[in-house]
RNA sequence: GCCGAGGUGGCCCAGACCGGUAAGGCGCAAGCCUGGAAAGCUUGUGUCCGCAAGGACUCGUGAGUUCAAAUCUCACCCUCGGCGCCA
């Protein structure tokens, strides 16, 4: 969410934003409308309601007739006061509903773009290596190896969902734990929160209202399947207020995530695009002073994980057109997958500057006597599991069909240095 | 799911039976005092409208009664404890 006094004050960068982003600037007339009726209304009930109460001083004072008379007036005061308010929360719902579909700002260095065609490639390394034989896809090596079983995914649940089986679990779970140890050793600290949250939650990070037709609901309940692990540790700490001295706070979770996918191509074949994931999770709190100074570390941090796994890949800076809702600042990092001859984005890194700290209220003081502010939060994945198991099965695999275990998750399975 | 207790400003806690517009404490800050500090005293400490003066709002949420609701009525939410169920 953007402040409010920014939209107010200087709706030109507001609209610049809009533009840049691909969003209607219809967004910011209805707001200034809708506000400036809203302000207008704030101020006769405030005038009413003053009226309202120096009476209600006088009245146990006064006596007989004078008494009633002016109790007559407030009858009729406070019926139009009544009005008045239901208005105001009319209008308040109405502005609320246009603010939290207003994406946040760009920051000033992210390069203005129509789509990802304008994306930045910031730096690039590993994807001219040559192999002497026709690298598989993923899924072909997957079946092939009896490791991944999408029959059988479909079969339980329906179309996207895969089964793991065998050598692809313990590899999956293999990656898992070397993330987690990495970010841990990386000073993160580690966090397994709940996968379903409440509504609260997804308007905090910014997920409802624009994304909700592609999260799960739970409509009983009123709950939702958390669609990234950004989702409740971010909102771990929803209305709170940090002493200054506390942050950086800098968290990591591993968690399934759940996406509908609700316009998922029919082509999509394998694991690339699946409704439900593992995914190792970065989220940062920090000061709004250093916030982009730390995206670049995040990133980093993120970045460690392919390295460690000698993975080749690539480092993107997200265009205006093509970055997410909330985020003011995006890298993409794509790892190389020679089988299908594709870069993957195994993980996206973000600063939300204060957009989703004031959607979920949390806040720090800057000193203990003064007024509390919106601290700034980031987050990336580090990564996504499925992809960087793709990218592990078809940067690792040999000519007889066989994948080579990167040396870095042979610790998490027993020394095991194939899969065959 | 049932029974009980509770939800009040950054934190703690009174007020509720009997309606009159949030008391007190802690923390923090500023000022006074001091050689300096502590203590003490004074003031400040949330949100919104307003250039300001000033005003409005805020006692879990929503509705109702009333000139007036933390206080009365109804519904709901959450937390804690006990019982039940349960991997």
């Amino acid at each position: 969410m953007l402040d409010i006094d920014l939209i107010r004050n200087d709706p030109d960068k507001v609209r610049a934003s809009l533009r840049n982003r691909n969003y209607s600037e219809q967004l910011l007339d209805d707001f200034l409308r809708v506000d400036g009726e809203w302000r207008k209304l704030i101020d006769e009930g405030n005038r009413l309601k003053y009226e309202r109460n120096r009476a209600s001083e006088a009245i146990p004072k006064l006596k007989g007739e004078e008494k009633q008379k002016i109790i007559a007036e407030m009858r009729q005061v406070s019926e139009k006061i009544k009005q008045i308010d239901a208005s105001i929360i009319e209008l308040e719902a109405v502005r609320g509903e246009i603010v939290l579909n207003i994406p946040n700002i760009p920051d000033a260095s992210v390069p203005v773009g129509k789509d990802c065609g304008d994306n930045l490639i910031v730096r690039s390394f590993g994807s001219d290596r040559k192999f002497d034989f026709a690298p598989k896809k993923h899924y072909e090596l997957g079946e092939d190896l009896d490791i991944i079983d999408f029959v059988r995914g479909t079969k339980v649940t329906g179309s996207g969902f895969f089964v793991l089986k065998g050598d692809g679990a313990r590899l999956d779970r293999a990656l898992t734990q070397y993330m987690l140890d990495l970010h841990h050793c990386q000073g993160y600290t580690e966090i397994f929160p709940p996968a379903i949250v409440n509504k609260a939650a997804v308007i905090g990070t910014g997920q409802y209202p624009k994304m909700k037709d592609d999260m799960y609901w739970c409509e009983r309940d009123d709950l939702w399947l958390n669609p990234t692990a950004e989702v409740p540790v971010t909102n771990l700490h929803q209305d709170e207020i940090f002493e200054k001295e506390q942050l950086p706070i800098a968290y990591t979770a591993y968690l399934p995530s759940f996406r509908r996918e609700a316009g998922r191509n029919a082509d999509t074949r394998g694991i690339i695009r699946v409704h439900q994931f593992n995914k190792v999770e970065l989220v940062k709190f920090v000061l709004p002073e250093t916030s982009f100074q730390d995206l670049e570390v995040l990133r980093d941090d993120a970045e460690a994980v392919l390295q460690g796994l000698e993975l080749p890949y690539r480092v993107l800076l997200l265009c205006t057109g093509d970055m997410g809702f909330a985020s003011a600042k995006t890298y993409d990092l794509e790892a190389f997958a020679p089988g299908a001859d594709q870069w993957l984005e195994v993980s996206s890194c973000s600063c939300f500057t204060d957009f989703q700290a004031r959607r979920a209220r949390i806040k720090y003081r800057p000193e203990p006597h003064l007024k509390s502010e919106f601290v700034h939060t980031l987050n990336g994945s580090g990564l996504a599991l499925p992809r960087t198991m793709v990218a592990v099965m078809e940067n690792y695999q040999n000519k007889d069909g066989t994948i080579t275990v990167p040396k870095v998750l042979r610790p998490y399975m027993q020394g095991q240095e194939l899969i065959e």
